[in-house]
DNA sequence: TATCAAGTGAGACTGGGTATCGTCAACAGT
DNA sequence: ACTGTTGACGATACCCAGTCTCACTTGATA
């Protein structure tokens, strides 16, 4: 779906080396669309006989994820699944029927965090928002089924 | 902390028995204060030397959460616990340093939700906002110790 | 107090994630 | 290019959260 490249690149920039079982990761991150779990990519590499370490997934999606080529969502039912994104603060908005993702900026967002320190006496350090929902794409599916 | 009987009249409002596991670990809620994991409660109940069997606390636990009298909350790392709260929609302000949390109603949020829906085309089923920051107590306290 | 479905708990099981440790290979320095 | 250092790998054992099973207990209701 997208250009491995761009983690391999962002791996290379941070000064980690570029091994071939992370550019596999890489590989099969850069062919999924929508989020995915671990295990997906495990799935996928035994389907495609790359052989890549179970332990070794984890890890690229731990130092993916620091980063800040892939993100970690947590989905309503408690799973732990990853997203591809963009290294600068946002928000998904996720599929809750196919699982693609976009990414939006939620510019209103700094607005209700300032509003809610003020209203609680918190500090506020961070946020996190996930915004589940049905995409344009199964809207139209959807409403051509019937 | 809090009143035990709460979560065990809405127990009992529901039409679900009132039974001494459930009384146990509505007590134990209550006397939290702050986001818990299930295994806080199993420490807690084997600590006092009361036993509820853990797959119980497990059950009561996502009982509880249906009848919406603790909400389940996704700890940035990644870990699932849980906070007493009230059976309406708001969202949670978490301290990250003494796990203190507070509700909030984010009114903001709808028109956020509404200006997401429209810039990326997704119908806009539900949303997830938690906060993370410093609570006024531990300000206080930190800035007395410098 | 008798009835019986709802609820419990010991323990087996699953599955995500981590730790260990001997081996391997990316990269810097020559 | 050759080599040494060391970061990374991967098989495997392990840990822990959460679920399932099933024989047993208990709360509500009459
Ligand atoms: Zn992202
Ligand atoms: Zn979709
Ligand atoms: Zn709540
Ligand atoms: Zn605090």
């Amino acid at each position: 779906m997208t250009d491995p490249s761009t983690i391999v690149t962002v791996l290379d920039r941070a000064g980690f080396r570029l091994t071939e079982p992370r550019r596999v990761v890489a590989g099969l991150i850069a062919d999924r669309n929508g989020h995915f779990t671990a295990a997906d990519l495990v799935d996928d590499a035994r389907e495609r006989r790359l052989d890549v370490g179970r332990a070794t997934i984890f890890r690229a999606l731990e130092l993916f994820t620091e980063l800040n080529a892939v993100e970690r969502v947590d989905l309503p039912n408690g799973e732990h699944a990853y997203v591809e994104c963009e290294p600068v603060h946002h928000h998904h908005v996720i599929c809750s029927q196919c699982a693609r993702t976009t990414e939006v900026e939620a510019c209103g967002m700094p607005a209700v965090a300032r509003d809610v320190g003020k209203a609680t006496g918190f500090k506020i350090q961070s946020h996190r928002l996930e915004l589940f929902g049905i995409c344009p794409d199964c809207q139209a599916t959807n409403s051509r089924r019937g």
